[in-house]
DNA sequence: GACGTCATCCAAAGCGCTTTGAAAGCGATT
DNA sequence: AATCGCTTTCAAAGCGCTTTGGATGACGTC
């Protein structure tokens, strides 16, 4: 069933059929009305394919997913965070077309995109400190959201992000508070945007008080259990191990956890942990009482956020890029207490 | 830039540029290098949804993940499935489009799909027992395979599956040799129908020993791990409490563990767990050595398969629905160890 | 020299929609 | 009766591609 047939159906012309779905103002009530109910009985749907042409738009938002190359990891965020999206696009109408590519040729698909001009706009993940990305969407003039920042970024762009200094700052502060001098940080890539602002939280909340950061305490890596696991059990077996650790996720820290456990030290008495925790609908992080102690901020609604955010950008085209800054509520929980006294 | 423009500028008609560069034979080769050349110069690429329109193709497949609305939860293995998926498709040029759907008007979704007809295949996540989308997508004629199986469906229809039953059965048959005769199962959602395979597999492998299998000790529900640490103290609480356990997924299993700990039980020696293992990539079991004893099987080879399963069925049509069923290889890691003599 | 063959290219129709520019109908105004 | 303004409808062009059904030569064959 296309609009051909329906309009011969309805003995009107495709023009007024057209309008009488799309609620132009120039058609009587009374045929709109009649339109409507002829559509949904013969179950007419507008080919997509044909409105896109028509009107120069996809109605689709693109997704472009990096797969780190070295450890064939997606970030276990990206489920949630496109749940929130996906969400928000439904309700408007637009489509949501991901892409998945190894994190080498990232940028190659971008400009693939661009000239197919198959999206209306696009969300950027996981932004490094000097992305090249944001330069090359702008070049591009593709509409396009930041989940997070670029810190070096040479123009103004349009981002939600998550205060992230502040979030570690308080972490850190947390602990500090609590008597820990010796205060790991487990973080995240180097090239992430995001670990390098997560760091100078930690490294302002030691200074406040006069500790002094020390390298051999500072460790970055992909946010596997693994590598929480491995790092806590390097920095427990040498000398002047930490009481304190802050962890860049959940999952991190539930690597770290079980490095303590396996020297049976007890998480919040011997050995206390605060870690960031993106709200993860699979993991979370105890109902009543919170397993760990910490910044909680959900990245479900970041995508929900972010989404609506493109979809405005796309609709009003307005002169300045908006900005969302979201904050953390520090959750104390069980992983969290005095430093031990020896 | 379009094929017009392009056809102008190298003085030859939209045909013959078209099928230069769309690699039909009745073009010069010559001609073909010229268009070719012409066509990387120029940053030309053409308009997908003029394609589309004109091949009645739209080169994408459907994704509907569907949130359950009583815990806003999302599948975690989507992440890595769409990765797998992801990957095959963008190798032979299709786009992946996602619907995210709050798991009630999962099939008003699908029935949209078809009539807009805004994708050439769908992949079915998440099948339950008797599941309606089956029957649909068969009665609307889009391709589909369906990841997992529907026990119940009428007609034969596509699918890639892991073999869920000889799974569980093996798990359960490592804990009984190691002498565990309370073995405790936790189980996915009843619903689903690998719960249902799953659930057969372990009550097989009793069965084979004489033990009977003790509705008590069987449990389902999102497979969370506050689900997993919830049941174990339940369980642990209550007399004649199980030995062993056998869970459905990693994170219930790092559920079980943190109700272990909780009651400092060690486990692998006082109590046993046998997971099952999607080989997630930010959760992996251990490089060298596994941290549980897990039946593995990678989901995103499943996106993989799952993926060039429809490309295929999309290409050639085949009369048979193909299916194809993954074995599971059982990992003895530290969690599972004779059963305690007491 | 007429004719079939083959390789190469083209003009134009068609995919299903939106949108422009015009027309038809009708009551109100002059 | 002619004109105007308003509402309602329409025919046709256009979006950028594919594909059908020829054309046009060049070449060899009889």
């Amino acid at each position: 069933m296309n609009l051909k047939q329906l309009s011969e159906h309805l003995q009107l012309s495709q023009t007024t059929v057209s309008r009488a779905l799309n609620g132009y103002p120039e058609v009587n009530e009374e045929t709109r009305k009649r339109v409507q109910k002829a559509a949904a009985e013969l179950n007419y749907a507008p080919n997509p394919r044909a409105k896109g042409l028509a009107t120069g738009r996809s109605m689709a938002i693109g997704h472009v997913i990096p797969i780190s190359i070295k450890h064939e990891m997606v970030n276990p965020v990206f489920g949630d965070f496109i749940a929130g999206a996906g969400e928000t696009y439904a309700k408007a109408g637009f489509d949501l077309v991901m892409s998945v590519v190894s994190d080498q040729d990232e940028e190659k698909v971008y400009r693939e995109i661009a000239r197919k001009r198959s999206v209306d706009g696009m969300i950027v993940h996981g932004p490094k400190m000097d992305d090249p990305r944001i330069p090359l969407l702008q070049e591009l003039g593709i509409p396009f959201v930041v989940h997070g920042r670029a810190s070096l970024a040479a123009s103004p762009y349009a981002w939600v992000d998550v205060n992230n200094q502040r979030a570690f700052d308080g972490a850190t502060s947390h602990l500090v508070k609590l008597g820990h001098t010796r205060i790991a940080l487990l973080n995240g890539p180097e090239s992430m945007d995001f670990a390098f602002r997560r760091r100078n939280g930690y490294i302002a909340a030691l200074g406040r008080d006069g500790i002094e950061p020390d390298p051999r305490m500072m460790f970055s890596g992909e946010m596997t259990e693994q590598f929480g696991f491995e790092t806590a059990q390097c920095l427990m077996s040498g000398d002047a191990a930490p009481t304190g650790y802050v962890v860049s996720s959940m999952i991190v820290a539930i690597g770290v956890r079980r490095a303590l456990e396996a020297r049976r030290l007890r998480m919040g008495r011997d050995v206390s942990i605060v870690t960031y925790d993106d709200d993860l609908s699979y993991l979370r992080n105890g109902d009543t009482d919170p397993i760990f102690t910490a910044t909680r901020s959900s990245v479900r609604a970041a995508g929900v956020l972010s989404g609506q955010m493109l979809l405005d950008m796309i609709a009003k085209q307005p002169a300045d890029p908006p900005t969302l800054l979201l904050e953390t509520e520090l959750v104390i929980g069980g992983s969290s207490g005095p430093a031990p006294t020896s």
